[in-house]
DNA sequence: ACCCGTTTCAAACAAGTGTTTAAATCGACT
DNA sequence: AGTCGATTTAAACACTTGTTTGAAACGGGT
């Protein structure tokens, strides 16, 4: 790990260690050295422990909340002119594809989308809040769109499958090489885009229930 | 924090501080403090804060579990007789229902289950571990009923859908009064029994979905 | 060659960590 | 009353933590 500036090596270190082994688990000795950088950089470039997490997940998130922002407003734009209903399935693709294929995408995006994947239901309130502020907008259109897309569910409804949404996202999300049940005789995982269409067509079919 | 002996004290402290501060971040301070014991009787009973969280695990998760184990084990007795295929519905009822009514029964078991929801995406080896091996068996023991009842369903694929239900169950599982969204305008959460049907309706749904 | 703002460095800081120790206290039982 | 094991206690241990400090090194502009 010494390619970039320090700042970036400090970034990419944080993001391996703080998926890998926790926030509160990780030492700035530990990241330091991983990252070939002096203790003190951390404190210089971004302040502390916890601003420098902030900035690890901002680095990666915002960009990624534009694309899914913009796939969702295509699907809406599309309906709208046809005075149609969005489409349910198009409108969570549009949020889960980007997702897990940056996922796909390196080792340090997986790195990062198990980070923030666990980060939905993380103990530490500053460590979930530094997730959950960045992630509020995207959810809240994600909401307001499969509202239009499913006018009969009553709200209360949509917005408890919408959790059970996300929870079901989080875990993927956070799937790593220990899968739930490592055992021989088991069936082996699925590789990328057969998990992704499983995942959409569950999703689908639960958002989809009757009431 | 002064009721039972010092061992049970010091467990439901850990259950408590565990579940809502998190593993690496609670002290044994903090917890000795909390459950007004003296500071080595952690070690002295425990052995170490390592097996005290395997003895808070244990302490809860075993009788769940073999209550899990005896409704499924119900389900398929009255299917054999029948020569029916198990019902999968009645399958996740018989996984689901305990965890949940568990949950709802005291505030102990609410911190308890938040913190066995989190354990599945653990970043620290041992700590996750801790869990997955107790919880093995049961799920080894849910995923061969359910393969019974859904038979059409390739080993692989049903293998990823149990994957997505135990992602919503243990995000359902977390989720406290922090809901994903709290803002003002938006639907209040549901209440248990309602929140455990929807739970049940949006999971079978998504695992009877054609493939 | 000199200056100056930026960055890096080794060292130290105060506070907090899990664990261990050895003495003190307790509670039965003889 | 006295003995013995189990438990509790205060104190100390060795170590790690995030952060700060002040000097050193760097690099472009005059």
């Amino acid at each position: 790990m010494s390619q970039g500036n320090t700042k970036t090596r400090i970034l990419d270190g944080a993001e391996q260690l703080f998926a890998r082994e926790g926030f509160h688990n990780t030492s700035l000795r530990a990241l330091t050295s991983l990252a070939d950088v002096n203790l003190a950089s951390v404190n210089y470039h971004f302040g502390s422990k916890e601003s420098l997490l902030h900035a690890v997940i901002e680095r990666r998130l915002l960009p990624l909340n534009k694309i899914r922002q913009e796939k969702i407003e295509v699907v809406l734009a599309k309906a709208h002119i046809n005075s149609f209903h969005p489409d349910a399935e198009a409108l969570l693709r549009a949020f889960i594809e980007p997702t897990l294929e940056f996922r796909n995408s390196s080792q340090g995006a997986r790195d990062f989308i198990s980070l923030i994947g666990r980060s939905l239901s993380e103990p530490d309130e500053t460590v979930r809040n530094c997730f959950i502020n960045l992630a509020i907008p995207a959810l809240q259109t994600l909401f307001e769109a499969l509202h239009q897309a499913l006018p009969q569910l009553s709200p209360a409804i949509l917005m408890a499958r919408l959790q059970f949404i996300m929870g079901t996202m989080s875990h993927v999300m956070c799937m790593s090489s220990h899968s739930l049940l490592i055992n021989s005789e088991l069936p082996p995982p699925l590789d990328h885009s057969t998990l992704v269409e499983q995942l959409i067509k569950f999703v689908l079919a639960g958002l989809e229930a009757p009431e």
